[in-house]
DNA sequence: CTGGATCCTTTCAGATACTG
DNA sequence: CAGTATCTGAAAGGATCCAG
């Protein structure tokens, strides 16, 4: 049996909970790099930009426990290590590249919004 | 003139910026109560269920700031204040909702995932 | 090349108390 | 009712050094 999406009080904190793990920048982020196909740990540090190396490799792991991602390694020398998205995570794309291109559409938007309303209060 | 949203430097630093403002999971719960129609504060308290007053309040100025909700006040004793969607907000929504509808859906299996990933590291 | 371990600073977030 | 102010602990995040 399932859980009971549509209940009040448990549906709405485990809404909270998911998103508490799946709505951070990183996450969306590495999700988004990874659409394109499988890749290597410095390929993501440098196609993201301005991600540092504790904050990548500490969000893969967690994409890994949560089965988002797959972790490969060959025991070569040097070692490679490639990841890629499993069956869920590419399942997740669709709605995480929706919301990345909302934000980039709206940028200017947003940002002119702030522009306005921090205006209106003299800061 | 517009910034160049396919720069491979600038652009992708920009989703960073962007995401980093509606990526967590206090905004995305609240535009996503707010779909339903217009709500005062002590409701969207209530129905998100587990938010601080404080996180409430703040998340709703940052989202007030950035265009995405509107703030209309009632002066009467006791004051009436009722938060709803822009015209912007509305289309944030379908992103949203869609990626909730995902977290919702696949909750389980991320539950099942990080169960075997602690399992084999023997936690 | 792919990280782990450590240190340090900043930000997030809850609890509590108070105001118009 | 709808918040603000303050205090405090937890977590995020960067920098640096080290290892297989």
């Amino acid at each position: 049996m399932q859980p009971d999406y549509h209940d009040e009080t448990s549906g709405c904190l485990r809404v909270s909970e998911m998103l508490g793990r799946i709505a951070n920048k990183w996450t969306l982020l590495i999700v988004r790099e990874l659409g394109d196909g499988p890749k290597r740990f410095n390929a993501l540090r440098r196609d993201i930009g301005d991600i540092s190396q504790k904050m990548l490799s500490s969000t893969l792991k967690t994409l890994e426990r949560d089965g988002i991602i797959i972790r490969d390694v060959t025991p070569t020398t040097p070692p490679q290590v490639e990841y890629s998205l499993t069956p869920l995570g590419r399942d997740m794309q669709a709605p995480v590249n929706a919301l990345a291109e909302w934000a980039m559409r709206n940028a200017d938007t947003m940002d002119a919004s702030r522009n306005r309303f921090d205006m209106r209060n003299h800061a």
